[in-house]
DNA sequence: AGTACATTGCGTCATAATAACACATTTGAC
DNA sequence: GTCAAATGTGTTATTATGACGCAATGTACT
């Protein structure tokens, strides 16, 4: 980070930056992953600057794994936050003080910068988030419960949010965010927590089995109160075809 | 322009810039607005740099106004586009040797820049794109007979597009492309033309009115071939009511 | 004036999608 | 064994959709 914001003239896009929102699910909750860094009281999205040698989608998968040693997914572009008091002085400042940079060298950081965000959604128990910077904390917050962010983190991951539940009717999720095998259940319980809303079971499951994305195992799940739901998982292929084609044409 | 090359490093956003996509409806053809500047053989989107205080929507805005004289229009940011190579080399130097700039003054001008697009519908009469720059060629041109572009701009272009068939699920359209009182088959010509595809008259008719913005109003349109289509108008409020709920809910 | 033709207005019909709800089955808890 | 909670599999009414039919209107042409 140091080495960053000396050497950031020649390295990294000026002015620019990108703010990553990594969504998972687990016990029933949507789960948002969030930063706390030691010269700040509130939490913060992880993100970072753009390399200038990378494009800004590779970038993002870039500072994302080096703030949070989660590697290997895909992040969907949704926006780009500009307002001019975005960033104010006063947090460049506290980040400079704390890192005890001359402010002239740092200057550029108390500079209004825009911030593109990115988005995704990954299984929880697949992303082991490490703590990269030993004074760093990484958690997965319940997105019921974040508590005040930098900036105006609160207001993109808002804007994520109400993407991922626009896209949700554009095209199938769960594959990231649920284990390899799931009951019905489950997966509804996904939809309404992300649409923080109660869907009826039977049609929603007649209307999830129509699109042809699941494939009905001949199994149940165990260690259940109450009767064991069946098991179902995704058919890669079929879901790959839906995720390309979308899921309605409206016109 | 001259005067912002210059003075980039302290009055415009670094490394940032603005695209706008701004589509017209005449003739029954989808129309872009688009500009060519001397110092190329290629047309490009009007775009231009970000004013380090104004909030990037407003620069949009005002963007758009410098270039084309266009005023008054809501445009929506739709992607950020940032490849590495996207603004090569070789277009910086074009624009510094035709601007007669030291090429190490405008050195920044030559890195990369990530550009951010926003779109508009708006009506192609009311616009009347004033030559604000003596040597620039602003036109508005079908979408289908877009000619070769500068960078990345077809790209650009085509996402808008992308995006603009998409929202087309989402909300209604039409009210800043046709004139006050349409008919019915204008506004279906407007449907088919961006979607690309032929709908069903009668079909259309039922759906677009059940959404409940239109007003009949008790005229024909005159000096038409064949029957006279009856008037339509929009009911303004319910339109607006529409635009902030969305069109369909699927889950 | 009369006819052909393109276009509009207003329908129908079969099918699919949706919302709301009924009932039997399975399973753990008491 | 009985109860409560959850699942599996329906039904029914309503609405939305896609594919048409046909008469009415107005222009163009003979």
């Amino acid at each position: 980070m140091l080495k960053f914001i000396i050497e950031n003239n020649e390295n990294y896009q000026p002015g620019l930056s990108i703010d990553c929102v990594i969504f998972g699910f687990h016990d029933n909750q949507l789960k948002v992953l969030l930063i706390k860094v030691p010269h700040s009281e509130k939490w913060s999205l992880p993100g970072g600057f753009i390399p200038i040698d990378q494009d800004i989608d590779t970038a993002a998968v870039t500072v994302l794994n080096e703030r949070t040693g989660v590697e290997g997914i895909f992040l969907r572009q949704f926006a780009a936050f500009g307002k001019i008091k975005r960033n104010d002085d006063h947090f460049g400042k506290e980040v400079l003080k704390y890192l005890n940079i001359d402010p002239e060298k740092g200057k550029w950081l108390t500079r209004r910068f825009v911030t593109i965000g990115y988005y995704a959604l990954v299984d929880f128990l697949k992303i082991v988030p490490n703590r990269i910077n030993s004074n760093e904390i990484i958690e997965w917050i319940d997105h019921k419960e974040v508590p005040e962010l930098i900036l105006d983190h609160k207001e993109i991951l808002n804007k994520a949010l109400d993407t991922l539940r626009i896209e949700l009717n554009l095209m199938p999720i769960g594959y990231n965010l649920l284990p390899e095998k799931f009951s019905m259940p489950e997966l509804q319980k996904l939809y309404e927590t992300i649409l923080d809303k109660k869907l009826d079971r039977r049609n929603f499951m007649r209307k999830i089995t129509n699109i042809g994305i699941l494939t009905k195992l001949d199994e149940k799940k165990n260690n259940v109160a109450h009767k064991a739901p069946n098991l179902y998982s995704f058919d890669k292929e079929k879901y790959d075809e839906v995720l390309k084609n979308g899921l309605n044409q409206g016109w």
